[in-house]
DNA sequence: GATAGCAGTATCCCAAAGGATATCGGTATC
DNA sequence: GATACCGATATCCTTTGGGATACTGCTATC
């Protein structure tokens, strides 16, 4: 099914480009994918300050904006438990994992990319030495 | 295979994240997808002022610049004609195409993303009305 | 009663991305 | 001979993402 190709009218590229976007603005930035798997390995929930020691370099404001967005495209839950002061919990959702195949398909692309681009750049260098 | 869960180590992460962002890299940004696009659908060889009518809105020095990082990652190719003045024109590579699978990814998930989120705001001003 | 921890917020600052506008040397057109 | 087109480049400007630092109200600890 994914592989057929029609002649892509201007429309559908149009509808096809804003998903695309949407789905890059959702995960980049620099923080959203190290949050995330900061807490897919924590495996568990986890706090506010423990998150930000987990990220070593976050400063709070960053974090707390990156949590808030993460948390409105449902990656994550915030669970707020009423002690003094209060506890905070952040913990990956169930449909954080449906970006599987979008991180598997960038991760593989990245890769094979890399070594692409290094083999170039290296047929480049003998060629210029060759001469 | 894809669907196989190890146990990730932070070492496979950080390789996998830096993966990922190699790929978001050369594809982010607000015109690199547009270009290409452009570029497919001229379905030939497209010269550069020609390219800035098409995307309308570009400036030449933006225009120039995604233009060469395009080259660089060899999704397109610049051919110059020596001609006077300098014809120049682009052209989108085959490598270009082995984008493919993350754009298919990047474009379902994004539309499903769209109508969960639409879905889920729905149900809010609904639950907030009944109140 | 000083200190440190909690979950953030507020204020100021800096660098990068991108836009606006003018310009270049060359030629074809009016 | 003025004007417009070509493929850019240069300069200046604004917006955005993110960092540094300080601070809040509250509590448990020394």
């Amino acid at each position: 099914m994914r592989s057929e190709q029609v002649e892509p009218t201007e429309q559908a590229c149009n509808q096809a480009l804003v998903a695309v976007r949407d789905s890059l603005y959702v995960i980049g930035g620099k923080w959203k994918l190290p949050i995330i798997i900061a807490l897919v390995q924590a495996n568990g929930p986890v706090r506010f300050r423990e998150l930000q020691r987990l990220l070593e370099t976050i400063t709070p404001k960053v974090l707390s904006k990156e949590l808030k967005d993460l948390e409105l495209n449902e990656f994550i839950t915030r669970t707020v438990y009423d002690t003094t002061p209060v506890t905070v919990e952040y913990q990956v959702t169930d449909y954080s994992k449906t970006l599987g195949n979008v991180l598997f398909e960038l991760r593989e692309w990245g890769m094979q990319h890399r070594t692409r681009l290094k083999a170039a750049t290296r047929a480049r260098r003998e060629k210029a030495s060759a001469q």
